[in-house]
DNA sequence: GCAAATTTTTAGGTGTGCCTAAAATATTTT
DNA sequence: AAAATATTTTAGGCACACCTAAAAATTTGC
């Protein structure tokens, strides 16, 4: 049976190592759950004992493959989590961190598959990071921003790169918002701004604007 | 900040004393937790320096005023998780307890606020037990059987007394399910069946079967 | 009403996950 | 390449929530 704490070490280097994919030092660990390099030493050994993590003393750690299928599944239920959340309980994207951050650790697994169910198997959570499917597979997300969208293709709406007040009203009143689909109609070279097509209406966004959305492409 | 254990322990202190409302012994806390009578005296003796409970030694443990909110806080969202998992994830009511026991600790007033308003603010959980309202108050369920039911009134199905197949069988082909609205049309002295209306058809039962049928009278 | 049986509390101990201080190892600077 | 700095590990302790065994209080039976 594995704790609650050992859960959050093992999403927690699971979260730096999609970063750098490097092996994961014990100061990074520390920093991130607030806690003391020692107490990471420590909750390592047990990790790997349990077979959980792979331990060069003084080098670092990474991931078992066991310790990384339990790490995956724990980002699954938490950006599960964050999609209900937002979806159903009417929560901004910015609420929902520390909730999903508790709801994680339930443990049933009917629990999320029916979660899944319910939610239509989304594949994006709404900060618009992908959410592995039960196998333990991240959907490849081919993320870029709407400025290098070739003209005539479809997208969908990911992100931001900016929290920017005045930058997040004028996407609110041109009805940008995560999931929606964007069709990109022209880009006249002169600016570099766009023309595009969002939920039935044609908007014309600035370069500037456009570099700051994220997209995914030919998603599936 | 109370702990989950605490918590626990409040929890079932309530539940002993929504039924006997005497002290609660030390004993009895041990046989529901699965945990020896002196991990219980240890335990309440914190509760008591937090002013959680009242504790008499060697006589028994009953909630303080703050200790009774709080617990009466854990059942408000056990009862409202196990509606959403029965309601909204196709859980079936016998399946519900163990998740609902994870879920009533997560921590976020907001949460249980959004999820009620997204039930509808349902009075009544799936077993038919009530739902404390936010500040703290049981619906007070005048609960009887079917049978007692005045003529010409109206009723919530609340549960059944008797676990028998042919007889929840039947209950199924009557469409009479827990939450249903019925309504009583008349009742024939000769042998007291009962004419009701529920889910707009007119059915005839037998006081046998009625008096097995858990209702609630003018719920509000 | 007192002895026997039961319940409850106290005493002393365990594993988990954290801490600080000091020692060991690794990295950077000169 | 040696000294200075930074990182990591070891050592020893602490709070929490549990345990068993023994002592104290209460309840039951005759």
């Amino acid at each position: 049976m594995i704790t609650l704490s050992e859960e959050n070490y093992l999403k927690t280097i699971l979260s730096i190592n999609l970063d750098t994919n490097n092996l994961v030092s014990t100061n990074e660990i520390a920093h991130i759950l607030n806690t003391s390099a020692a107490s990471v030493t420590e909750m390592i050994k047990k990790l790997q004992d349990k077979k959980l993590v792979i331990y060069k003393k003084y080098k670092g750690v990474k991931l078992s493959k066991s310790g990384s299928k339990q790490a995956i599944e724990i980002l699954r239920k938490h950006r599960l989590w964050e999609t209900f959340l937002v979806k159903k309980l009417d929560f901004s994207w910015s609420e929902v961190h520390d909730i999903a951050e508790q709801l994680e650790h339930i443990k049933s697994e009917k629990l999320i598959d029916n979660l899944n169910h319910f939610l239509n198997y989304p594949k994006f959570d709404p900060h618009g990071d992908p959410i592995p499917t039960k196998n333990g597979l991240m959907p490849t997300s081919k993320r870029t921003t709407l400025d290098e969208m070739p003209v005539n293709s479809k997208a969908i709406i990911m992100g931001v790169s900016l929290d920017n007040k005045e930058f997040l009203d004028y996407l609110t009143k041109l009805n940008i918002s995560i999931g929606a689909e964007v069709y990109s109609i022209d880009r006249i070279s002169f600016d570099q701004s766009m023309k595009i097509k969002i939920n039935s209406k044609v908007e014309h966004i600035s370069k500037e604007i456009a570099r700051n959305i994220l997209i995914k492409i030919n998603y599936t």
